[in-house]
This record gives C-alpha cells, structure tokens and sequence, in this order.
RNA sequence: GGCGGAGUAGCUCAGCCUGGUAGAGCAAGCGGCUCAUAAUCGCUGUGUCACGGGUUCAAAUCCCGUCUCCGCUACCA
C-alpha cells in the first residue's frame, strides 16, 4: 500500500473565533492537500480544534456555560463554519474532547510511563493568587516603588508566590541529543532555515523535562493512573495528530489507516508554536517509539499595520469580513500570492484590493472574458480545429509546459506565492497572445486562410484557460470551476478535479466542438466605496 | 544582556553567499488596440542601496562600528 499524503494545521484553540492568521494556515494546507490530489495521490488533510485546558474553562465560566457547551458552540458556529465559507477540503476534524482522541492519549500517556519516561515530580513557578494560576517566568513584570525588586503578575500587578505543585514530568531532557542527531540528518525536517538553526539553538542549550499534567483544574483528559490530574493541554493537543489517523486503534481498517499516513509529511504549523512541533513532539514520538514527521514548516505571520493581529488593538480580522467583500477565492488567492510564505507578511485592504483589480479582474477574469466573447461570437460557442500551429502557438505550448513544471516545483517546496508567480507567468502571456494576434481583425477577413488563422488563435487560448483551469484549481477551487465549465471542460474531458496535473500541459486537450460559455465576470468589479473597516 | 533577521525607486520587495554600468511588480506619464470586466499590449522615469569608517583599481555586495525595527531567549494556547 502507498504512503498517503498527510498534511495537518494546527488544532485550534477554541478560546476565541478565528481570524485571518488562522485562515492563513488553513488555506495554505489545503491548496497543498489540493494540489496532491490533483497529482493524482492519496492525500490525508486534517484540521480541528483544540478544547481542554485552564483558558477554555475560564472564556466558558466567564459565559456562563460548561466548557463543552462552549466548545461545541464555538466549533459549530463559528470554526466550521469559517471553513466551509472558504472551500477547505479536509478529510477530517479532530476535536480533543472526542472519545476517539482522549482514549487514545491516554493509551499513548500510560505506555510512557510504563516505559519509564514519566515521572512523579515537583514543578515550582510563579503564582498569582488572584489568578490562581501558574505565571511564565517571562510574562511577569518588574516591581516598582512599593514592589519594587518584586515580579508581578501582569494581570493582578501584585508579587507572585513561589509556589509548587506535585506533577507528573516527561523526560523531555534526555532526548536532546537524538533530536540534534536527527536535525542534522534531516534538515528538511525543520523549515524554512531560520525556523531551523532556532529549534538547534534551543536543543543545544540543553531541555529541562516538561511538566505534563495539572491538577489546579480538571478540564481536560484525566491521567489514567492518577485522575486528579488532567495532561497538560499541549501534550493533549499535539497527539491529534496521531489519534485522528488512528493511532493504537483495534479495528483493522483503522490500523492500516495509521499504516499508511503516519508520518505526517508535512504539519504546517505558524512559528509561534514551533517549539512544540520541533521539539516536544518529535520527543514524545521518539519516547513512543513511532516515526517522526518529515517536515514542520513555520509560516510567518500576517501583520497588519506591522503588527502582529491583536483583538486587543483591535487589528484582528475574521475571514468573513474579507470574503463577504472579495469572495473566498480571492482571499485564498491574495494572502498565498502577496507574501512569500516563510516570511511575514503586512496585510492591507489596499494592497488587496490593488492586487484583485490588476491580478484578478483584469488579468485572469478579463482574460476568460476575452476569450469566450470572440468564441461565442465568430465561432457560435464551439471550439473550432487548432489548425496549423504557427511559431506563437508553439510558444505558448512550451510556455504552459515549463510553467507547470515551475509550479509543482515551487509547491515541493511549499513555495506557494513563487508557484502562483510561475502560473501568472502563462496569464499575462495569454493576454499578450490575444492583443498581438489581434483576432478580431483576423475575423474580418473572409478568406479561408483568415478564417483557419481565427480558428487556431481562439483554439490556443482555450487551450490556455484550460491549463489555467487545472492549475489554478487547488488556489482558487470555485472560480476555477466556473473557468473549467466555460471552456467546456465538463463534458469534453470530465470533473476538474479529476485532471491530472502531469497531463495539464499537454497541448490539444481540449476537443474540437467543445461548448464555450460566456457567464458572469469571474471576478467582478469592486464596488467604489469599501465597506468600513479597522484595516 | 545573549543569539538571529531586516533597513535598496512613492508602495511591496529581489539583488548581497561567488565585489565590476542598481532590478521586478504595483502606482504615475505617453502611445497602440478595441475582442474584453473603461479592460488589454508596448514604451518611459525615478534611487545619498540606514549612517560612519576600512579593504580594493572597483563595495548595495567583503570587514569594523553606530542607529532603528523585528524575532527567539521553555511548560498560555
């Protein structure tokens, strides 16, 4: 059996509702899992959400209902529902408060400790006790006047305690060295670079075992020998993992469901939680035993007015506030196109909406509007016979085949905004094509010789539409459906997709006879005035 | 404080490793075209390459220093 494709997002944490910064995760693994498809591979996409821990108790308490009154809440009305809006194709959702997850986490906790990788310990930190809560050593503030030489919790501004606690540890410590080794074995397994040498300079600084259970609260999955402590909520988490796939399942199906998509070949993750993905994770696989992923990539962040999104400065945005505004397609498009995806990246309704009228609307829409009025009107709607194929059709040919090349190429490598590039490449070449071929003076002239000349043109450049059409399909699913119907693509060569893309380029594809339709704008003008917004 | 990244055209950025007339896209201006969503195609300009030194025949590129911004510096997710 071949290895399916497995490409993950983080699990969300259902404190809050999602904005664009998750968005941008989710698209781009789903444009990945789109484009395996699309190569014709077995591809496994999950998503999901995240539900334990202190801060999902708290937002429920503070709402007035239990915690998973509050998860279900947020992941109906709000999660899955932002996933639908933007056509995210994943074959699963894991929740942790699934029986399938917590079962399976405590099989995977109970195996650790039978194998003398947890410990009974005392972890000792910061507390606040109007929190009552553990701080992080690095959120506290200094003291002044009265405090001063005093840390103090940020939240209370009163000095934290020492205070301690009896807790269950995962000998995190000795794996060090094994995940240098497996670093420097695999550099790929970490990308892009600089996300890399951070996770080795950690490693080498030496790792202190980590604390994984809590018993100051009970929101989560109970430890199975010891059910006044729950597991610590990231070591719950990353287990999804494994436990969506099926993960010391006892049914055969699902047995050989893990068998053949563990490991994860790419867990798309942003680089705020890299640590956990790099570090903690690939411990824990490597206490259980199992394999590691082959690749964690941090994406950077998208900023807004150079900052990090923040609903306390009031610079978070929900999806649906663009997609109401551009469409989905569009915003998949813009936030993979716009921003190398290692980097970050600044948001701006400007720069969007510059990018959708010269990209968008009069690069690609105008160009299937192009075509499909000339054919509908000298040829009735019918693709006519490629005829001879002159120096510029050949061009055009070679272009699509070494654009596609470039694209899978770029997309290897989770290149998406230089696989974009390469694709526009053939857009701006097709309206180039059009304006020097110039067939609407072609039309005029009624002598055989034109007439085959027109015939060929408007041939090439559904030709054109169609590649676009598969390779611009896992980016932009909707509107690429709609280019694939009107240059007849469904009923001459079947579902989008179910192209292939290693038979994209080939020229002449496109049968003679097919049915070319002239629908709506593919992207429509933007209204003038934007709706108000803090972008 | 330590480690790392960045500072290049109005905007977003490439170039820097492997020194040798400073580039792309967008925006702006001019021209062509009229099939198309007032769309498209071609042409044009623009820069103390953060600052100060140094190496060199020659530095955006190498070296030293300074300034500014950002990230990481472990158990919130």
């Amino acid at each position: 059996m071949s290895k399916t494709f497995y490409v993950t997002t983080p699990i969300y944490y259902v404190n809050d509702a999602p904005h664009i910064g998750h968005a941008y995760t989710t698209i781009a693994a789903d444009v990945l899992a789109r484009w395996h498809r699309q190569r014709g591979e077995s591809v496994w996409f999950l998503t999901g959400t995240d539900e334990h821990g202190q801060k999902v108790l708290r937002s429920a308490q503070a709402g007035g209902s239990s915690p998973q009154e509050w998860a279900d809440r947020l992941v109906a009305e709000a999660w899955q529902p932002t996933w639908r809006d933007l056509d995210i194709s994943n074959d699963d959702f894991i929740r942790t408060t699934e029986e399938r997850h917590t079962r399976r986490v405590q099989t995977f906790l109970q195996r650790l400790y039978d194998k003398g990788e947890i410990y009974e310990g005392v972890y000792e930190g910061p507390y606040c006790v109007a929190c009552e809560e553990f701080k992080l050593p690095g959120e506290l503030i200094e003291g002044e006047g009265r405090d001063a030489g005093q840390r103090l919790c940020p939240v209370h501004r009163r000095p934290v305690e020492q205070v301690s606690e009896t807790n269950y540890f995962f000998r995190l410590s000795k794996y060090a060295d094994q995940l240098l080794e497996h670093y420097a074995a695999h550099p790929e397994a970490v990308e892009p670079e600089s996300a890399r040498n951070e996770v080795v300079q950690f490693i080498r600084q030496g790792l202190q075992d980590l604390s994984i259970s809590r018993s100051s609260f009970d929101w989560g999955v109970k430890v199975p020998w010891d059910d006044r402590q729950v597991v610590y909520v990231w070591f719950d988490a990353l287990l999804n993992y494994i436990t969506a796939v099926g993960y010391d399942a006892s049914e055969p199906e699902l047995r050989e469901k893990f068998e053949s998509t563990w490991p994860a070949d790419v867990h798309l993750i942003g680089k705020d939680i890299l640590r956990f993905h790099a570090v903690i994770w690939p411990a824990m696989l490597m206490a259980a035993g199992l394999p590691l992923p082959r690749k964690v990539f941090a994406h950077g962040w998208l900023l807004v007015s150079g900052e990090k999104m923040s609903k306390t400065r009031l610079t978070g945005i929900a999806p649906a506030q663009l997609t109401g505004y551009f469409g989905s397609d569009a915003f998949r498009y813009y936030i993979l196109r716009a921003f190398p995806f290692g980097q970050d990246g600044s948001f701006s309704w400007e720069e969007m909406t510059a990018r959708y009228t010269a990209e968008l609307a009069n690069g690609l829409g105008n160009l299937a509007s192009r075509l499909t009025a000339m054919t509908e009107r000298y040829r009735g709607g019918v693709i006519p016979s490629p005829g001879e194929p002159t120096e510029a059709e050949q061009r055009l040919g070679e272009l699509a085949a070494r654009v596609t090349t470039n694209a899978d190429a770029a997309m290897e490598k989770l290149d998406f905004y230089g696989a974009l590039a390469a694709i526009w490449e053939l857009v701006v070449a097709l309206n180039g094509y059009l304006t020097e071929q110039q067939p609407w003076q072609v039309a005029k002239r009624d002598d055989a010789a034109s007439q085959q000349r027109l015939d060929a043109i408007l041939y090439a450049a559904a030709e054109g539409l169609r590649v676009l059409a598969i390779l611009l399909h896992p980016f932009m699913p909707r509107t690429c459906t709609t280019l694939w119907a009107s240059v007849g693509g469904p009923e001459a060569l079947g579902p989008l997709a179910a192209q292939p893309l290693a038979e994209a380029a080939r020229w002449g594809r496109l049968p003679v006879g097919a049915r070319v339709v002239k629908g709506e704008p593919l992207f429509p003008r933007l209204p003038d005035e934007s709706p108000a917004t803090g972008a």
